[in-house]
DNA sequence: CGATACGTTGACGGAAATCAACCCCGGTGG
DNA sequence: CCACCGGGGTTGATTTCCGTCAACGTATCG
């Protein structure tokens, strides 16, 4: 009867790194009606004060959740990349209190809210996953929070790079700790509640301790261990269902 | 059959400020087992790396959820009022990734996870509204983030200031902009990422401006609108019912 | 009446912001 | 083909907010 979409299949390997899934409610995912659009870099997906109708799944991409202050700073509240719903939360909290865009150019799958409840209500243990998944959302912004209120910048942009390639990991687009970051160093600055000049340099010394290599958007990490004690990192609060990670 | 807990008003006024609530949803809520407690200041309640079962709702008292690095600095990521559910989180993700405690001395009531999924499975608007309660945490999470990374201590002292007053008025706990707040300073700090002298010195002007009073825990909001100003406070993001804010 | 916890004050230092150039590189259009 | 342009990255000089350290005041309590 409805279509299957392919596209689903970055939804799922997301929910499967953080439960298992059936394979019935694989197939009723796979069923879920989407519409699809591809945005460029810089567009907002959702913007604050908006209602919206729908949610939207991150196909491919790099996409954030940010606030403007009123003097005009920026605040990045989250990254998402692939298998994402950064605004599942929209399905309960009816209006948006912060906005959601594009940072590379991306490819997106909208579901209906209406959907998604018939879903849920005929697997509830999909409703269930779907709610842990936004309390893991809520356990990265309080690592966030700890890194803002008590780690240096140093600290900071290592522990958010470790976390960047656990959660890309957990979605199979880390290949021998490299991967694709395509974002610019003002956007990590306003993720990390740092001055471009200052994220600038704090990256150039993670470079030249040879924890990490990093050019035009690609970034390898050359010494994970290295890394991960600098960012007193330590993967728990992903509340990943694969605890391979080293 | 089973007892009628009145403890359990403090959660159905709270849950009455996110959303309506059915007269037969309200009474399967009293008839939720309870076991209390009673705790003094600076007590954990639950600890990270704990696996608990059952959940904590706060009676009476304030409690806080933190975090210590490694060099034993403390992050604490929210405050905790009557009619909270802190840990609601632990039915979902089952390893405590954080601790609980209490702020000043507390009545707590644990309520089982089996009961509270026996709850929601017989009725699901329940259930969604416990959802819903974990979102606004996170948004609350959001505006902490907005702070620590984009606002002076200034202004973040402020905005907590007056999401306190709000949160705490929406379960009737505020009179004439006056509440009780058993912090002490080293807690707010802690809390917004400042060290004690730093906080000390700007409650200090806040006081001087004719802002707010503070002494011995008894806080009062002299100057509502300018306290709102000061912080850029807009209290969307507490996606509250109950909109006669100003 | 000391002990202890919390609040307050001053002096000093440091991490990071700000300001202001300048470089590099990939487009693009004349 | 090269000039121009703009976005991102880099660098240095300067400033500032806030942390740290250390002392002292004040209140509550056993």
């Amino acid at each position: 009867m409805d279509a299957i979409h392919p596209h689903t299949v970055a939804l799922i390997r997301k929910l499967e790194s953080i439960a298992p899934l059936a394979s019935q409610e694989k197939a009723a995912l796979l069923r879920l009606p989407l519409r699809m659009k591809t945005l460029p870099a810089n567009q907002d997906i959702v913007s604050e004060g908006d209602t919206p109708s729908e949610c939207c799944l991150i196909v491919e991409g790099f996409a954030c959740r940010y606030s403007v202050t009123d003097e005009g700073r920026r605040q990045i509240h989250s990254f998402h990349i692939s298998g994402d719903i950064p605004d599942l939360q929209s399905l309960h909290l009816h209006l948006m209190d912060h906005s959601l865009g594009t940072l590379s150019p991306s490819k997106l799958a909208f579901i209906q809210h209406d959907d998604l409840r018939t879903l849920i209500h005929s697997h509830p243990r999909l409703g269930d996953l779907f709610w842990r998944d936004t309390l893991i959302d809520a356990a990265v912004f309080r690592q966030w929070l700890i890194g803002m209120g008590r780690r240096s910048a140093y600290g900071r942009i290592a522990h958010l790079l470790c976390e960047l390639l656990v959660r890309l990991r957990a979605v199979e687009l880390v290949e021998d700790y490299a991967f694709h970051l395509p974002l610019t160093q003002a956007e990590l600055g306003d993720a990390l509640g740092l001055s471009t000049v200052h994220t600038n340099r704090v990256l150039q010394d993670l470079r030249s301790i040879g924890l990490i290599s990093l050019r035009g958007g690609a970034l390898k990490v050359l010494n994970w261990e290295g890394l991960q004690k600098a960012g007193e990192f330590d993967p728990a609060y992903l509340h990943l269902v694969k605890k391979e990670a080293l």
